[in-house]
RNA sequence: GUGGAAUUAGUUCAGUGGUUAGAGCGCCAGAUUGUGGAUCUGGAUGUCACGGGUUCAAAUCCCGUAUUCCACCCCA
């Protein structure tokens, strides 16, 4: 038969590697629980309309990366590009808008996008994500940057920086795209293809721009952060202020340019310089608009996105040591299969206790099962022939030092639990 | 969607036209009969990514496809 492999762009997660995984999923339910932030979990394929509502007709995401497929009823359905819209979907279908405000939802997802893979970039990939839904002010703002400053310092990460921006809100971001247009229109002579089909499509694009040639118009051009109407500047003010208050340092950044089209006043993100071209491990910010636009009340709203593969990735190039898997504490070896029996069910009885213990399942002679329990990092060992069974006691060898000391069988679990304190 | 590099054992890789394709690590077994880590000895495992082509002869050269990695685009 032929082989079949996992699709392009993902990929299995294995042991031990998994166990590096657990270890960051419950260090973010962690934080998010100090927050005062509760898991949510919805759905992996919504209505194909909620995304291209929520996140936006016009995004690439929308446009041409969302695995879109009818399903035998005719619906048309998409697999999650990202985790905002459904939980905003939720959030309304819920009848959450009568909650108490804010209402603070976090989440563990694999999202996905039909893309072309690189470092850093899967078309299967996984989220955290939080939201806070409800909370007009730049405090709730802050409270999230603080969240992931925690997330990311419990970690042991540093070197993560901080970047802020802030692209306005419907009332002055009309003027400000007419200032861009007007400042780049002259110039488009100089700039790049792209950049001429982004000045029509969407001029703020312009500004992410890498190319060389572009690089002097971009210098030069006006900045959203300049134009922003009363409320937005001091939105943003009142964010720089506690976010100075709560001692986390940022730089403000006026050239971040969110890809969905729900963003208004603040964006973030987290960055670093180890995960290739694709640096930014964590991005958020306000989206005012969106829960309007999934059906329910105007309602202000906050979130961020992070890319746990991402986080990997920065965690290993910082030197930080993967979490280990759990290891055994005793291994119960046999003799030879008379005593395999007596083994197994002294392993059993050990688990039921509360210990985690290994056994032979293969029928392997006694030195094999050593170097088993040597590799597999046991702790104990006991050995079980027909002296240990006849008389009921064993040896519990002391895997570090190689020391035994004579337990009675029926004892076992209460003495390895009191050895293992 | 575009471009570059790659694909050989479980894994990391060597092998650029000529016998039954190799190494390290890992795995299995043994080194006097019931005890791990070190060392030594032996062993198993490959449709050489897949499909075509060139040739007396292809892992090796050519074409196509898939996948992986990197970059563009965009984003987590």
């Amino acid at each position: 038969m032929p082989q079949i492999k996992a699709p392009k762009g993902t990929r299995d997660i294995l042991p031990p590697e998994t166990s590096a995984w657990q270890a960051v999923e419950r260090a973010f339910a962690s934080v998010c629980a100090r927050f005062g932030y509760a898991e949510v979990r919805v759905p992996t394929f919504e209505h194909t309309e909620l995304f291209q509502r929520g996140v936006g007709d016009t995004t690439d995401i929308v446009q041409k990366e969302m695995y879109t497929f009818p399903d035998k009823g005719g619906r048309s359905l998409s697999l999650r590009p990202e985790g905002t819209a459904g939980v905003m979907r939720a959030y309304v279908e819920n009848g959450m808008p009568s909650l108490p405000a804010p209402v603070k939802l976090y989440y563990l997802i694999s999202a996905f996008r039909y893309e072309n893979v690189q470092k850093g970039r899967y078309r299967e990939f996984h989220q955290f994500g939080c939201e806070a839904v409800g909370s007009a002010g730049p405090a709730i703002d802050a409270e999230m940057i603080g969240l992931l400053s925690v997330f990311f310092g419990e970690l042991g990460l540093s070197r993560l920086a901080v970047r802020l921006n802030s692209i306005g809100c419907p009332a002055c971001r009309p003027a400000y795209h007419e200032a861009l247009r007007a400042y780049l229109r002259p110039r488009l002579g100089e700039m790049c293809g792209l950049c001429n089909e982004r000045f029509d499509r969407n001029p703020l694009r312009v500004l992410d721009c890498k190319e060389e040639r572009c690089q002097p118009a971009i210098e030069g051009a006006p900045a959203q952060l300049d134009h922003l109407c009363a409320d937005c500047r001091a939105h943003f003010d009142g964010l720089k202020d506690e976010l100075d208050r709560i001692g986390v340092p940022y730089s403000v950044d006026r050239r971040i340019v969110r890809g969905l089209d729900y963003y208004t006043r603040t964006v973030f993100e987290f960055v670093s310089e180890n995960v290739g071209t694709q640096g930014t491990i964590c991005g958020g910010g306000r989206y005012d608009g969106l829960v309007e636009e999934v059906g329910g009340p105007p309602t202000p709203g906050i979130g961020f996105a992070l890319g746990v593969e991402r986080l990997l990735m920065e965690m290993g190039a910082q030197g930080i040591p993967a979490a280990a898997p759990a290891t055994v504490a005793l291994y119960v070896a046999a003799v030879d299969e008379a005593a395999g029996g007596a083994a197994r069910a002294l392993c059993h009885r050990v688990r039921a206790a509360g210990v985690a213990a290994e056994a032979e399942w293969n029928g392997r002679g006694l030195k094999a099962q050593m170097k088993a329990a040597n590799r597999m990092g046991a702790r104990y060992v006991v050995v079980l022939g027909g002296d240990e069974l006849a008389a009921g006691t064993a040896r519990l060898k002391d895997m570090k030092d190689g020391s035994e000391r004579e337990v009675a069988l029926d004892r076992l679990p209460q003495e390895l639990a009191a050895a293992l304190k």
